[in-house]
DNA sequence: TTTAGCACTCGCTTTCCCTGAGTGCTAAGC
DNA sequence: GCTTAGCACTCAGGGAAAGCGAGTGCTAAA
């Protein structure tokens, strides 16, 4: 049934104050902010059918209402006013975006910080791989003759090195045997295969080779495996505190700790869109009397970032959705394919 | 003036009984720890001693005594008991530091996090250099016509990797030329003087070529400073929330805030000793009401790492010292110089 | 010096009452 | 039929009062 235009527009200013005071509206409150329009008993008569209808709820008898789920999820669909970022704001945040960013790692969670400083909720961040990377080409430069120094290309530019010590004395005579094995037999791969790959090419080297292959393909799975890893970073947890619905620390505890452990089941929205989870529409338990904002970003080809702030169900919906996308925004322009700086790669 | 043995044993069991409940600590309960050998009047005598000395204080008058920073002092000083680590436990430390460790930084807030879940108070990271850092030997790799990988090693056998995208097309004939100048005029010195002789060069070489090296010299800086740079981590604040004394919401937000803003300002110990500083010792303002324990491991031989572990000034400091003293005799077993593992460098 | 005894203190908890915001209902008004 | 004024009713929150009990300090005797 569709609410009439009056039911709606209680339940925007209900959602409205409720969202900033915490405190449940009155029928006076309300008709006070209709510019004396109606009267009182009027908005009670509303009042009494939006809670048959399960917008709102009465924490008791003689208290005002409160948004429901269901109330709340109308107000974010329908009634909410889509917020502007000022130009101002959006200088803020495109600042606060200014970090040296020479490890994903590192840009996340940074990006996570500002995030949460910035709408005073907890904020989660994640990256999100599409597909699976391999490794695109190698390179040992030796060092003295018990060490080299491997270097590792892989998908979307990336590159990692680390000084190896050898098992064995390495002779200058093998290196470049070794880095043709490397760059015709296991690139292009996935790690399992890999693993595979050195059993074959085992019988076919000598020992030495062997050993030194074996443990530079070692460093390599290492790496790609780390780098197909998904972390989930979280910020400002302790903004939770300042909220009322979290004075009571038992609960502020037990949120913080889920979101600090939680590292797969935190929800993630469709591509490219904005997603908003209210309360019981989380699947989550320790989400249920929480309202979630999440939003995604390119990372270059092959990736795909997430932020998503965490916060009461009666988060300030348009605010945080607006600044939310003006970070996902901003971050897409760091790191998408068009107009990238000339040190494009984010990476090590 | 020093103490009787009877007032230190009472005091020790103030202390001791204190940590563990957070509750003043009366004659009649220390008089049944004391095994029946005197009355609660006598004992109420030695306490009414102990207040005037300044060892314990009294929240009101009906009520017992707690522990002023002065008798954790004596208690950290003389009564307590050196805790030792079971085989158990210091096995399990062991475990919780088998951590994949190709980044320091990632060491770094895993160990923290570690230390913080095994002490139930919040801890914080940090690793200091003891002196500048800089690079031994440059490598560019060719990618592209307008791409090379540039490696770059640097003191304490640390390598760093990036691709660069040159702004102008590299000729292949020029690489050579670059790698010598590079390795040349810009290895072993700090980052001042290598912006100062990248001006020299300036007039010395051909401008494309200059260009490229002023591009590979400026993200070698800025590698050489981040590698320099001392990022405190923290982990676990919300331990906090846990203790009676942080039961007060904003009480628990203000040190965590502190705790996550912090950059600087953490007590460090000296070198290879722990320190404890209970309430009041702390110069540090936000630290006032809290006591901090702090130790410190040998990480390669031109950095030192610190753990440091803030809770309630009733902190079980036996424990907490020897765990904590468990966690840095690991880690300094995993970084120090002798008994090195295979794959001894630490960072990427 | 230690101990038993006892009056006293004072924070905590519970109880009770009051207040006021807000409701639901009814009956009159437009 | 919707809106409004009026009024009785409900109920959470706050404050005062009372009782409880842990713990003290002091005194006098052992």
């Amino acid at each position: 049934m569709e609410l009439t235009g009056r039911k709606k527009q209680i339940l925007k200013i209900v959602v409205d104050d409720y969202i900033h005071t915490a405190e449940p509206v009155g029928s006076k409150t309300i008709a006070a902010r209709m510019a004396g329009k109606v009267s009182s008993a009027t908005i009670r008569n509303e009042l009494a059918d939006l809670v048959d209808l399960g917008y709102l709820e009465q924490p008791h008898t003689s208290a005002g209402r409160i948004p429901s789920p269901k109330g709340y999820r109308l107000y974010v669909n329908e009634l909410m006013e889509q917020q502007k970022l000022s130009i101002a704001e959006t200088e803020k945040i495109n600042q606060s975006l200014q970090i040296k960013m020479e490890e994903m790692d590192r840009v996340i969670s940074q990006a996570g910080r500002a995030v949460s400083s910035y709408v005073n909720y907890p904020t989660y961040m994640a990256a999100a791989r599409k597909k699976s990377i391999a490794a695109r080409r190698f390179e040992l430069l030796p060092v003295d003759e018990h060490s080299c120094i491997v270097v590792m290309m892989m998908d979307g530019n990336r590159v990692k090195s680390q000084l190896l010590r050898m098992q064995l004395k390495v002779d200058l005579e093998q290196m470049p045997v070794l880095v043709t094995l490397l760059n015709t037999h296991f690139t292009g791969i996935s790690t399992e295969e890999m693993n595979l790959r050195l059993m074959d090419v085992a019988e076919q080297v000598p020992p030495q080779v062997f050993l030194l292959l074996s443990q530079t393909v070692g460093y390599a799975v290492e790496q790609l495996e780390d780098a197909g890893h998904r972390e989930i970073y979280t910020a400002g947890a302790r903004e939770l505190l300042k909220l009322p619905e979290f004075r009571d620390a038992d609960k502020a505890h037990e949120l913080m700790s889920f979101l600090a452990d939680s590292k797969e089941n935190l929800p993630v929205p469709d591509e490219g869109a904005m997603k908003i989870l209210i309360g019981p529409e989380n699947v989550n338990d320790a989400l249920k009397d929480t309202s979630v904002v999440v939003a995604s970003y390119d990372i270059g080809d092959d990736m795909r970032g997430l932020i998503g702030v965490v916060g009461p169900t009666r988060m300030d919906y348009a605010t945080v959705a607006a600044r939310l996308s003006g970070f996902a925004d901003g971050l897409t322009r760091l790191f998408g394919k068009q107009g990238l700086p000339p040190k494009e790669d984010i990476d090590q």
